[in-house]
RNA sequence: CGCGGGGUAGAGCAGCUGGUAGCUCGUCGGGCUCAUAACCCGGAGGUCGUUGGUUCGAAUCCUUCCCCCGCAACCA
């Protein structure tokens, strides 16, 4: 027997520390589509996600909780409305979800690390450098800026540290080799960001160790330290093949992974770190990373804080995982950020399913059983207008492979509505209606019908990948099965039997009525997150109450904190005579030249604490509340007849 | 001068190995009636961010400046 050609996908493995919001459901809905279509080529194919459990912030964020670290990430993984349901939900068709908390991963981590250190390309040193605390980031003097954190701009302080480091800088060469010589790392475009951001300064040895926290996997020769995540997280492409553990025996079959689909955030680590461990490793190297583009609203980056997180879910729910698949995949071009906007979502459904797939579709059936009864008859004529329609369907697949090869998955698409389009047009330019009125026309009639069921059976078939539930109810509307169905009957044409029969079904995809849907996005979006009172804090006694020095102050100067986008600075009179200046976040909410001359309320007898490389002496009070999610803000200004250094008690 | 990406019809984008602009949506007009008020045809709408240059000729190459976004934090 033949072996199958073998393709090995991947998903970055998401982070747990929330839910997963539309970005997330992006990427992976792209990488099952193209793991979809490879199956449809006939390659043996592996698709393998997961989850990256460990680090710090999780560490965090389940003490907040109140739940142990694994509790945390298990429900957020495996609990309900969680990422293995999500996954479900959207049809992911993956093989294989590594959990990096697995204990085999956790063996097979601990093993690769060790292997790295008997080599001595990770070597154990005293760190001394300088240290972000807010950070927790290590620099060298190279990399600070200004003295300062490159990060954050703050303060960093000496600090020296027992820690391991991997020989990054000797793979610099190989690894700026590799990625200036090929098709490594795609888009081209990333390349070059790569390099001048990262290889050209000079890269610095990483450190691949922490004692700063204990949530992740132990250095077990050498307790106290953990593995640094991205050495953890990376190798899951191999740990979930059952690379140096016995869970998986697939590693010789799939490894070299074909490609790793991956955020453009993350090309760093997939591009420059990632082959630097696996040369260490003498393992080969993955022959593909592609680094995506992001989903961006309004031309800015998805985020919590701005309160404008996409929730894969609800639009999911209310206009099918099908339609949501396509939209993602048809709409913005793989490798560039792409504007998502709800209207957007709407009005892609409409256009291409709607009206340009379903009504052909529709259209198709409704004639075949009215002319026909269902059955079309065997006699043909053709007519030189066919020919057009005749040879798009045999050269769509071509030009549809080529894109798809390229992962321009939504050049892929475009070629096949090019082909829906020009069905749609060929039933105008045949006027069936005209021909069914005349029995001598029957065999052309049959005709004409008949090149509607192939156009459709080709591009249902290409469709297959980017949303496989609508194409199977589909095909069964067209008649078409079993053999008309594979990817080597999709570029001929003739496949479909003479006497096909097809069965009007139930509508593929509805019209949307955009207002109606949009109003009742809004209604969802906002009934979970009506304003909350927030429960009232323990009791405090009036001694503690009064340790707070809060007194009123005149705003004497207010501007905005350069490369800040939140902070402003004030000076103010707080009736000592002497001004004093605080910094507060609350840019969002006021122009500088709208407080000055206010009346505030600020509280002293805080520590001073730098922001931005400026000082703050104090905090002025707000009022907030959360509203939909969003914070709400008003500065506390009191009646301008209230003196300055009056005290609230 | 940190490094990248981008600024092209009302909106969203393509074109960028140089030959006076295309696609989708919207809009206006027409056709058709098989179909999910869908489909088909046609029109209007752009000095291709700005300055200067190379060229017979530039959206496309070089140059000046402006604006937006990300890397990239700060929210006491």
């Amino acid at each position: 027997m033949e072996e199958k050609k073998t393709f090995y996908i991947t998903t970055p493995i998401y982070y747990p520390s929330d839910k997963l919001h539309i970005g997330h459901t992006y990427c992976t809905v792209a990488t099952d589509a193209i793991a979809r279509y490879k199956r449809l080529c006939g390659y043996d194919v592996m698709f393998l996600t997961g989850t990256d459990e460990h680090g710090q912030k999780i560490e965090e964020k389940a003490k907040a909780a109140g739940v142990s670290p694994q509790a945390f990430v298990d429900h957020i993984v495996t609990g309900e409305g969680g990422i293995l349901d999500l996954w479900k939900l959207m049809n992911i068709s993956n093989d294989r979800f590594i959990r990096t908390t697995d204990d085999y991963h956790v063996e097979a981590v601990q093993r690769i690390f060790k292997k790295m250190y008997d080599k001595g390309d990770i070597y154990k040193g005293a760190y001394k450098g300088k240290y972000c605390t807010p950070c927790e980031s290590f620099w060298t003097e190279s990399q600070l800026k200004d003295g300062k954190c490159p990060d954050c701009g703050r303060e960093v302080h000496d600090a020296e540290e027992e820690a391991y480091f991997f020989r990054l800088s000797k793979y610099a060469k190989p690894v700026q080799e590799l990625l200036e010589s090929g098709t490594f790392l795609e888009p081209a475009s990333r390349v070059n960001e790569m390099v001048n951001n990262f290889i050209k300064p000079g890269l610095e040895d990483l450190c691949v160790s922490r004692t700063s926290f204990t949530w992740g996997i132990p250095v077990d020769f050498d307790p106290g330290h953990v593995v640094y995540v991205w050495v953890d997280a990376l190798f899951n492409y191999c740990t979930a093949m059952g690379f140096l553990n016995d869970k998986y025996d697939d590693y010789d079959k799939y490894w070299p992974a074909d490609v790793h689909i991956v955020g453009k955030e993350i090309v760093r680590f997939h591009s420059i770190i990632w082959p630097a461990m696996l040369m260490s490793m003498e393992m080969p190297l993955p022959k593909k990373v592609y680094g995506h583009g992001w989903l961006v609203i309004d031309g800015g980056k998805m985020s919590k804080s701005k309160g404008n997180v996409v929730d894969p879910y609800v639009l999911a729910d209310m206009f099918g995982v099908d339609a949501l698949r396509f939209f993602l995949l048809r709409t913005f071009p793989f490798g560039s950020d792409g504007n998502f906007s709800n209207e957007l979502l709407i009005s892609t459904i409409n256009t291409d399913l709607a009206n340009d797939l379903g009504n052909l579709v529709s259209r198709t059936t409704a004639m075949v059983e009215k002319y026909f009864g269902g059955t079309l008859i065997a006699d043909r004529e053709a007519d030189p207008i066919d020919d057009e329609l005749v040879e798009m369907i045999k050269s769509t697949k071509g030009k549809y492979e080529k894109q798809m090869d390229a992962l321009q998955l939504h050049l892929a698409l475009e070629e096949v509505f090019r082909l829906i389009q020009r069905a749609n047009k060929y039933i105008d330019e045949c006027a069936p209606w005209v021909l069914a009125k005349d029995e001598s026309k029957k065999p052309r009639l049959a005709t004409v019908m008949y090149n509607l069921l192939e156009a459709l059976r080709v591009a249902l078939v290409m469709l297959t990948p980017f949303i496989p539930q609508s194409c199977e109810k589909a095909f069964a509307q067209i008649g078409a099965a079993g053999e008309a169905v594979t990817w080597e009957k999709t570029g001929e044409y003739g496949v479909l039997p003479a006497d096909v029969s097809v069965h009007k079904g139930e509508t593929l995809f509805p019209r949307i009525d955009m207002a109606k849907a949009l109003e009742e996005l809004e209604k969802r979006e906002h009934a979970n997150d009506a304003p909350k009172a927030k429960p009232v804090l323990p009791d405090v006694t009036i001694d503690e109450f009064a340790k707070c020095d809060m007194r009123v102050c005149k705003v004497l100067t207010c501007e905005a904190v350069k490369k800040s986008e939140k902070l402003l600075k004030f000076t103010l009179d707080d009736g000592s005579g002497t001004p004093r200046q605080i910094l507060s976040g609350i840019h969002k909410f006021y122009e500088p030249e709208e407080l000055v001359g206010k009346t505030v309320v600020a509280i002293l007898n805080l520590p001073p604490r730098k922001m931005m490389g400026q000082m703050s002496n104090g905090m002025l009070l707000s009022a907030v509340r959360e509203v939909n999610g969003e914070e709400e803000l008003h500065l506390i200004m009191l009646d301008d007849s209230v003196p300055a250094g009056s005290q609230l008690c």
